[in-house]
DNA sequence: CTTCTGCTAATTGTATACAATAAAGCGAAC
DNA sequence: GTTCGCTTTATTGTATACAATTAGCAGAAG
């Protein structure tokens, strides 16, 4: 996407997963327009990329509205990723060279810096938490498979669980990881996929904790 | 999608499909608009969908260009297709009704008609046949799954093999839809589960068979 | 009191003009 | 002869005006 376009599709999103807009909030072109400082255009085009996303639904009669998600739908979303990603890390297993293990070891080895300050470095972590989910997903070389990935994976309920990981959770997280360069080290498929769902459902499980009691994701603002 | 980009979309894909474009065609904004009877915007709209649907695909200065499926990319979307349609079988075997097996009784009974004509009907065919799986995502109650297939099931790759089929293809289908009544109605989840990624996978060795030594889907047309 | 109908206002869809950007072709310098 | 850079041209991005559609509401009929 171009410049405006994206500035649309950052701004909204970003509005989305702050809460500034709740779920069932309707977003109209026009006000979004004039929010962001672009016309309607790039608007529209970023409406039905985060309608993808699965950020933003549509009505039959094409009115868009901030999606609603019930912790129902972040299971849902969970399991998928679960089951996707270990294929994931299967069909990576299968076609790894040892260039890219490197490659994820050194991000891992990033990762541990970041979980082992004094106050974990949560933003690095982050990234490079999504670099070294990126890479795998590169090294399965399915390109539909990361197009069916991609709209699922950088979704509000990973982004908002991270924030409250405990220490313990990163520990969990980078050594799964550990595992996981293991069983690409190996070739061994079949584990690197059980490890792969393994660590996302933990991931949810995670999240559960983290949101206990705290009524799901309704209501992000106020 | 309203009237101007749908006539949009359906054009375009229907020259995709039926090889009135060729892999790696460059489709230019304008010419497509004067060519469909629409303005550009619509057109760009329809883009972004069959981008989504992985029959056109897009370079870093977002040009547009036919995509070309080799073997590997068609074997790639159907065991994507055999794992998450597979999944979706379970799911929907564990929440299934039985008025929703009726129903599913119904279309295949549909289809066994359909195929035993002396000359079989083969959009009807086609029809019954999506819907019966559509009604299997449908129960499998999950809109994420239901969003990440029908990216996926919709495609060349389908669309173009069942004219292939041969009379035992068709028997087999009609025997697994079947098979998965039986497992639906014994709310056996993982044995539904089996049937359909064998039913995909089936599917995949018939296309296979079918595109025997006609260089996969090189050069539709001429 | 309910429900249907028609009007009004709000919102999205489409077309088109213009701006920005990337590709292609040409020419000069080395 | 090749390569670098400029100019030209083709193509996409953005803004805006207008058309079409939809929702919301008021008012009359039952």
């Amino acid at each position: 996407m171009s410049k405006a376009s994206d500035r649309a599709y950052d701004a909204i999103r970003g509005m989305i997963l702050s809460g500034e807009l709740s779920s069932g909030d309707p977003l109209r072109e026009e006000a979004l327009a004039q929010a962001c400082g672009v016309s309607r255009t790039p608007i529209r085009e970023a409406l039905r990329q985060l309608e993808v996303d699965l950020l933003v639904r549509r009505t039959e009669s094409q009115r868009s509205y901030v999606a609603d998600w019930s912790l129902d739908d972040v299971a849902d979303a969970f399991e998928l990723r679960a089951m996707l990603e270990g294929h994931a890390a299967r069909r990576a297993a299968e076609r790894i060279t040892d260039d890219i293990v490197d490659e994820l070891k050194h991000y891992n080895k990033a990762i541990f810096a970041a979980i082992s300050k004094p106050r974990p470095d949560v933003p690095t972590f982050l990234d490079r938490n999504r670099e070294f989910h990126a890479l795998v997903l590169d090294t399965a070389g399915s390109p539909r498979l990361k197009n069916l990935l991609t709209a699922l994976i950088e979704q509000p309920v990973v982004w908002r669980t991270a924030h409250n990981y405990d220490p313990t959770a990163f520990q969990n997280s980078h050594s799964e990881h550990a595992d996981l360069i293991s069983a690409f080290e190996r070739r061994d498929g079949p584990w690197a996929e059980s490890i792969m769902a393994g660590h996302i459902r933990r991931a949810f499980h995670a999240y559960c904790d983290a949101h206990k009691g705290m009524g799901a994701l309704k209501k992000g603002a106020a």
